[in-house]
RNA sequence: GAGGGCGUAGCGAAGCUGGUUAUCGCGACGGCCUGUCACGCCGUAGAUCGCGGGUUCGAUCCCCGUCGCUCUCGCCA
């Protein structure tokens, strides 16, 4: 079959600048926008290069009048033409290419467009599903265009600093074996196997750890991951991950050399100059200071711990708090411009607080002459300038408490505070504020499931002085672990890892996986630390969102293509879908429909 | 599993102490227009007010339920 003629563009609706004036042209693209004067006609065309403004003038023929007259949005055309400057009182400096426009000679129409379910020209944002049903017209939006983009600019920075140092870039299978702990695993039956299941990969972990035993001693790749778990602004089933390892690195080596490829590639995609180090926050500080694992540093209003003044107090429910080993912490929230702390603000912080486990919000208002009024001041009564003093607060401030005796929660529900006040207080600043948290506890208590568990993954290398006691006080033990945090989000994730088959097994039995368990789900591991591993570490950033924060987004979904929605569906291609009972029976498969919701 | 928000022409919004011919902008369709650039002007069509039930003489509006989306808690090693 003959191919389809068609006039090929010579250049983009981007690049045409004043020295290209007289040239004879040949552009391909969207309608954009037309304005048709009648005898003078504008088209804004369109590609991903940028927009070029057509004229058919008034001396055009009839057939191209007539052509043009027909032209409707998001027509996909070829215009030839010739490149000429604009009157001068006509030049456009909003446009990249106001300077000139193509004088049409033909269009033709390449293909017609529906009336749009949306405008795509980004001034009504439509309804996220609707975006989804229709992302190809979505992807056409300069928003979308731009984010693409960035995504783009920022995984070539990447492989272009991991292939210069020397990293392979090594794939890993996506069907892999379901391995206790963790989310949820995505399964894939087996046609061969009735009644076994592979599983999507929650990262490559357990592949790239055996990579270093293989020898790869420096790997990286851009992986995709899938955990089954209800989605968030920051979350989708399947996300993707810089994954990288080495051998013979300790902590230290891995936190450099990410921020020597953070400096490379923030400098590359957005010109920035971010700090040579990064600074380093425990976690037991952050969760004390920030109260969360994922400090905005791009703001201070730091929790401070109020125990010795709450025993002070007069306050009961403070003191008996102290009493019981509990925690009273507390913040001091800046009268800005536009404050008002009223009642029905206050409340509001008190709903945060609440959702995040706390039992109330305490509060007093700061007055004049180291004064307090309001909530809980009645309490401090004598010792109001001890409190003020704690925070330096300023008149018009508002001091918030929290008195809680599990020490996480009350941490948690001060942090939820401190963020919310964040936003509404205008207090972030612009820009990237990077941190380490280091020193995670490896194991936390599953009081559910009465047992220990890992923190993080159980591959990750207690600290050292903690060796001994493992067994004995897992909850104290501190790992070799560390989490990239940047702008209040966690971007990455990684430790120094276990290459011993003792140590290994002794962290399977404190999570309650017994030896034979151990061997059956992780004896390729197992297996390949009984044949010299290397020691070794490595880390995953989030790559969706690092580009998220880059583009000032709060969805992951506005950097990702094609994603899915909070209902973990894909609008566009209504995915997942039913199969036909043919599929199911090759593959050994039975639906069991959950007794309401029978069908949808 | 739980909570908050939203659901009104193709899209974005307004309306409602319960009575309207349900409003506006964009878009669509038809016409006019020689320098626009979110072109302008004139005209036309387009809405079971998410769905079901209840209260009421009367419901887009109040109540109950339900569905969908969205944000959050749980969950996410």
């Amino acid at each position: 079959m003959a191919e389809e003629a068609f006039s090929q563009r010579t250049t983009t609706c981007g690049g045409l600048t004043k020295a290209d004036a007289g040239k004879k042209v040949v552009l391909n693209g969207w309608v954009h926008r037309d304005r048709n004067h009648g005898a003078l006609h504008f088209i804004n065309l369109r590609d991903r290069y940028g927009i070029t403004q057509v004229v058919v003038d008034d001396d055009a023929s009839k057939e191209l009048q007539e052509t043009a007259a027909k032209l409707r949005m998001e027509f996909c055309i070829a215009v030839t033409g010739v490149v000429r400057l604009r009157p001068d009182t006509m030049v456009n400096l909003d446009m990249a290419t106001g300077e000139v426009e193509v004088k049409a000679e033909s269009i033709e129409i390449l293909s017609k467009c529906l009336p749009l379910p949306f405008m795509i020209d980004g001034e009504a944002e439509p309804n996220e599903d609707l975006r989804l049903k229709y992302r190809f017209l979505d992807l056409r939006t300069q928003g979308m265009q731009e984010r693409i983009k960035l995504r783009h600019e920022f995984i070539k920075a990447i492989r272009e600093y991991f292939y210069r140092t020397d990293f392979y870039e090594i794939e890993t299978p996506t069907l892999i074996k379901s391995t206790p702990e963790g989310a949820r695993d995505f399964l894939v039956p087996s046609r061969f196997y009735p009644g076994k299941f592979f599983a999507l990969p929650q990262s490559p972990q357990l592949y790239k750890q055996i990579l270093m035993v293989g020898g790869f001693d420096k790997y990286f790749q851009i992986a995709r991951c899938y955990r089954d778990e209800d989605a968030r602004g920051d979350r989708q089933l399947e996300f993707t991950q810089l994954d990288m390892e080495m051998s013979f690195v300790k902590r230290d080596d891995v936190l450099e050399l990410m921020e020597e490829m953070f400096n490379e590639v923030f400098m590359k995609v957005q010109n920035v100059q971010l700090p040579a180090h990064f600074r380093r926050i425990t976690y037991h500080d952050s969760m004390n200071t920030y109260g969360n694992d994922k400090p905005d540093l791009r703001f201070g209003l730091e929790i401070h711990d109020l125990n010795d003044l709450a025993t002070k107090s007069s306050f009961d429910m403070f003191k008996t708090t102290v009493e019981n080993k509990g925690f009273v912490k507390g913040l001091c929230a800046p009268k800005t411009e536009g404050t008002n702390f009223s009642r029905k603000v206050i409340d509001a912080l008190q709903d945060t607080a609440k959702i995040y486990g706390a039992k109330g919000l305490a509060w007093a208002k700061v007055g004049a002459d180291n004064k307090l009024s309001g909530g809980v001041s009645k309490f401090f009564v004598g010792m109001e300038e001890e409190l003020i003093n704690e925070f330096d607060a300023k008149e018009g401030d508002l001091i918030l408490m929290i008195a809680q005796e599990d020490w996480k929660k009350c941490c948690t529900s001060m942090g939820a505070v401190r963020s919310k006040l964040g936003k509404d207080l205008d207090l972030i600043k612009e820009g990237y504020e990077f941190c380490w948290i280091i020193d995670f506890p490896l194991f936390e208590f599953n009081e559910d499931e009465n047992h220990w568990e890992a923190a993080h993954h159980m591959f990750s290398m207690p600290q050292a002085q903690y060796l001994d006691t493992l067994e004995s006080d897992p909850g104290s033990v501190k790992g070799d672990l560390y989490d990239l945090v940047l702008n209040g989000y966690e971007c990455a994730s990684g430790s120094i890892r276990i290459h011993d088959v003792e140590l290994q097994k002794k962290i399977f039995r404190i999570c309650n996986i017994d030896d034979a368990t151990a061997q059956e789900k992780f004896g390729f591991l197992l297996d390949a630390f009984k044949f010299g591993p290397p020691p070794h570490g490595g880390i995953a950033p989030g790559i969706d969102r690092m580009v998220m924060i880059m583009a000032q987004q709060t969805s992951i979904k506005e950097v990702i293509a094609f994603p899915k929605n909070t209902a973990a569906c894909s609008p566009m291609d209504d995915s997942p879908s039913f199969v036909e009972q043919d599929q199911l029976e090759e593959l050994h498969l039975k639906a069991i429909f959950p007794e309401k919701k029978s069908d949808k």
